[in-house]
DNA sequence: CAGCCGTGGGT
DNA sequence: TACCCAAGGCT
């Protein structure tokens, strides 16, 4: 056969049969598809996040809970504890409602797009891929990567997101009707491993011949993206009390808000960063409070530079509040998102406990 | 529709 | 270092 006539999905399977990256939660070119909740699972966890991360928690959360049933079953705060330090902790959330929603209805996930995107948690994006990839539907599945490999294949001029309808109709007239799960993971390997933001590596690329940008002679042009706004930064105050009881020492440990920054995770408390542009500088307690140092941390549209504040009185304060007093030997099961891990180690080193 | 929502790795 | 960005969803 002529190579010139084969389809961009042909060719682009072609090179995934070849090249086809090995990970936990995906089955070879060519085997059966694996379990609906694997694929669920890891594409919740792969939104706005990269492969590396993700392996940990994968093997973290099947091994836990080896079906969507048992993640239904979960109290929430061990979910949540899990899922510590991946961030974008509304997809705990999402991920809980959505494994007991499926639960609800025998545990078996819905098969149709349409019926997977009314999950909490499953967008368009995760709809279609859980529809392509789980149950061999032909979807149209588009990513960050997609929208990358398609502006470049057709040379899409127009910035994003405006582009996002073009970039959505390219890819339905290549996207193929039989292994449309298999060429939806290609694209993310291509646009992952060649197609990369900077510096494609067009000479290992299947679809060159036919890459509108490669033939411009600057693929790495596109995507043209609008601007992005400049990130303020915030100040805050966290604090870090100490008791002993029953001969073993404690921190006091609260639940943030179901909402919002960090929402539903466990927390040093803090004076209010997260609520308004900046803390309100307020203790949440009597002190007196020493000075332990600053955490820098960087969020998706803020940086924080929050001050810990470590109480130095003989006994902790009386009026404390909603929260509980967690072990020091098992700080790291509390599950604190990754700020508060900072401050913790901050206290610790300072208070001479450990590091 | 644009802002909110984490984190770590790459350059 | 500072910046970019990733298998997005929700409001």
């Amino acid at each position: 056969m002529d190579a010139s006539r084969e389809t961009t999905a042909e060719r682009l399977l072609d090179w995934y049969d070849a090249h086809a990256r090995t990970l936990p939660w995906r089955a070879p070119p060519g085997t059966p598809a694996p379990d609906p909740y694997r694929v669920w699972l890891s594409e919740v966890m792969l939104q706005q996040t990269t492969v590396a991360a993700v392996k940990e928690y994968f093997a973290k959360f099947t091994r836990l809970w080896p079906s969507v049933s048992d993640l239904a079953t979960a109290p929430d705060e061990e979910v949540m504890a899990a899922w510590a330090g991946l961030g974008y902790y509304a997809r705990a959330r999402n991920l809980l409602a959505c494994a007991r929603e499926v639960a609800a209805r025998g545990g078996t996930f819905p098969e149709t797009e349409a019926e997977l995107r009314t999950l909490p948690g499953l967008g368009p994006y995760t709809a279609a891929a859980v529809a392509a990839i789980a149950f061999g539907a032909r979807a149209v599945v588009v990513d960050a990567n997609v929208e990358r490999v398609v502006s470049r294949l057709f040379a899409i001029e127009t910035p994003l997101p405006a582009s996002r309808p073009e970039i959505r109709e390219r890819t339905d007239d290549i996207t193929p009707q039989a292994r449309a799960g298999d060429f939806a993971q290609a694209m993310m390997d291509l646009g992952s491993g060649i197609c990369t933001v900077r510096e494609p590596k067009c000479l290992l690329c299947p679809l060159s011949e036919m890459c509108a940008a490669r033939a411009s002679g600057d693929p790495a042009r596109l995507p043209v993206k609008a601007p992005k706004k400049a990130k303020p930064t915030r100040t805050g105050r966290a604090f870090w009390i100490e008791a002993r009881i029953a001969g073993e020492d404690h921190v006091w440990l609260v639940r943030r808000a179901g909402k919002g920054m960090l929402g539903g995770m466990r927390a040093l408390p803090d004076d209010g960063w997260a609520a308004r542009q900046d803390g309100h500088g307020e203790d949440l307690a009597q002190g007196p409070w020493e000075p332990a140092g600053r955490v820098s941390h960087v969020f998706s549209h803020f940086a924080l530079d929050l001050r810990l504040a470590i109480h130095a009185g003989a006994s902790p304060p009386e009026d404390l509040g909603e929260g509980e007093w967690w072990p020091l030997e098992k700080l790291d099961e509390a599950g604190l998102p990754t700020l508060f891990a900072k401050a913790a180690r901050l206290a610790l080193a300072h208070t001479g406990e450990d590091a």
